[in-house]
DNA sequence: GCCAACGTTGGC
DNA sequence: GCCAACGTTGGC
């Protein structure tokens, strides 16, 4: 099983919204580097659920429900989606400064590239973010 | 709102 | 295949 954080803007997509709507396709990657790790998905993934933008914080855990199909707003077809489900809410959303400040997660993708939207996490990151989160 | 980082496009 | 121009992401 492998570990992700996916990236949202909460203007377009909340949290809040994701979890009213029980599931979601994560449509509208139109980068290569992000649509090769949704490729790698398998169903039962787990992925951080991350506000960029407005927020820049961890908010929940969701789950790979769907693994890499076509996404119907991509013309040219180069572009798929998966399909995830929330999970869990973090009882403390971990925010962007508390990661930079964390000695062990500074080698997250998150903070090496941070125009990456999808992204993976390590066991033992993911670990230190799930305590951090208090789930 | 600005700007750095960086991915993509297209001319050559 | 190189690289300049351009567009986008996302932190601040």
């Amino acid at each position: 099983m492998k570990y992700w954080l996916m990236k949202s803007e909460p203007e377009s997509y909340a949290w809040s919204e994701f979890v009213s709507d029980k599931k979601t396709g994560w449509t509208g990657v139109r980068n290569f580097q992000a649509r090769n790790n949704m490729r790698a998905m398998k169903k039962g993934d787990l992925a951080f659920f991350y506000h960029s933008n407005d927020g820049r914080e961890i908010v929940g855990v969701m789950e790979v429900v769907k693994e890499y199909h076509p996404d119907p707003t991509d013309k040219t077809g180069k572009f798929g989606m998966v399909a995830v489900a929330p999970l869990k809410a973090f009882k403390t959303p971990v925010t962007l400064a508390a990661i930079k400040a964390h000695p062990r997660l500074r080698d997250m993708a998150l903070l090496r590239q941070s125009r990456l939207s999808v992204a993976p996490v390590t066991p033992a990151a993911w670990e230190i973010l799930c305590g951090m989160g208090g789930v």
